[in-house]
DNA sequence: ATCGTAACCATTGGCGGATTGGTTCATACA
DNA sequence: TGTATGAACCAATCCGCCAATGGTTACGAT
């Protein structure tokens, strides 16, 4: 964790600009102000290194958390990045019960029900930041980015179909394909051919949720599950083929 | 917590057969010997108390617990009953996020697909278990026994689907109704007509599981869980029609 | 070989105090 | 009068320590 070394501190006028100050700072010190696990400094110590009040600074802790950079617990302190899901125990658990035929079972009935509720629901704002997460799936050149942007993807689709209990549902099924060994089936199963036959399948889902088209949106996305069913399971030594809907 | 007192303890002969005592005392007993949380003694109190060896009393715990009938977690004790759910908290948090629309429309999609697959992967043991839940159903006369009884049915269609990580989901979606809200809701939705329905098309599921018809199988919980919508949506001050699948 | 006993190990819980975020209150200043 | 600040208070979490509890091992007796 880096000390704020604020020369111009004694000259910082106590006004109601404090706040944006220390947003501004906040802002561009995120990353380093940081210690090993994502924690910031107490609001004590930080407000007193910024030199203004604990109360200004939480006007701009507050923001930041709006905007998902940070949240806050009381007791805990306050962290970067997003807030742990609730469903790591559980999902912990049955990524230890489970197994990859089991997984794709159940994203093969989930997903397609939740493009076509996306199809039904989504705003325009979703359908442009589905775009653009498919758009940065594309252009990603490291495996993390990949992971990353497709997990973002999926989860837009999840959270347009405006049903928080699914989208509870999804996270824990996310939650258990975070397991290490998962992520390697993937990466394993993930060659130049395979990325461009995923991104053109997400278009494709894209294309029928913005088409306001459920069944194709529900096909589209059943098509690209089975086409990943087909990459990776023969990888974890299993060549099942998943029955028909 | 009562105490057991063994007259005949002085004439229990240290033998193998202490394990199969304690079995039957505790078979016997287990009801009472419990505390308040469903707590058991600690090992060491409880084979004090029954004249015999910690080790052959610890043989004893663990076939009860293999059976389901206690669970023991090291550090915190041996507690009758099913072990707690990891999806309580969970749950808890979706609860407060989700309402009974939404919890429905994941019903209907679920529910069916569980069924589905419970036609094809159902044990006779299994179907046979169904129905005698179902027959519990039909046969309570007061509302704990056949939320019990109810619960305990759709498990067994879960489980019957072979696959750990629905199962996972399906238990999610069973905490979420377990608020004490929601029972407030199913009960007071439940008339003598209501009961009847539920009990018949209870057996119209399982007829279909032991048919070996996973079409029907879903079709007939697409319907139970549609009627269901019907009586209790109204009662929660939604008019909302549940789209088809 | 099996059982009982004791000792040891690992996990959990309880408790008190410290830490940390959340809120309220009083005061100062413009 | 309205706003910002500092201080005080409240509630939740963490940490350290010790005790309690289940899990395992070792040893001696039968």
């Amino acid at each position: 964790m880096v000390t704020i070394d604020l020369a111009a501190r004694a000259a910082l006028p106590a006004d109601s600009e404090n706040s944006s100050r220390a947003l501004a700072v906040l802002r561009e010190r995120l990353a380093v102000l940081h210690d090993g696990d994502g924690r910031l400094p107490p609001e004590r110590d930080l407000a007193a290194e910024l030199g203004i009040s604990r109360r200004a600074l939480r006007r701009a802790l507050e923001v930041l958390e709006a905007e998902g950079l940070i949240w806050r617990q009381q007791g805990k302190g306050t962290f970067v990045g997003n807030r742990p899901s609730v469903a790591g125990d559980l999902a912990r658990d049955l990524a230890g019960r489970t197994n990859p035929v089991e997984v794709f079972e159940v994203r093969l009935h989930v997903e397609p029900t939740l493009a076509r509720h996306a199809a039904l629901r989504a705003t325009q704002h979703d359908i442009a930041h589905m775009r653009r997460l498919n758009e940065r799936i594309r252009a990603a050149d490291d495996d993390d980015s990949r992971e990353l942007w497709d997990e973002a993807l999926h989860r837009q689709i999840a959270q347009s179909a405006r049903n928080a209990l699914f989208l509870g549902v999804h996270e824990i099924v996310d939650e258990v394909r975070r397991d290490e060994a998962w992520r390697s089936l993937r990466v394993r199963a993930r060659n130049d051919a395979a990325r461009a036959t995923y991104v053109a399948q997400h278009d494709a889902i894209i294309d029928a949720i913005a088409a306001r088209d459920p069944a194709a949106a529900a096909a589209a996305m059943s098509t690209h599950i089975r086409t990943l069913s087909h990459n990776i399971l023969p990888l974890a030594g299993t060549e099942v083929t998943l029955a028909d809907v």
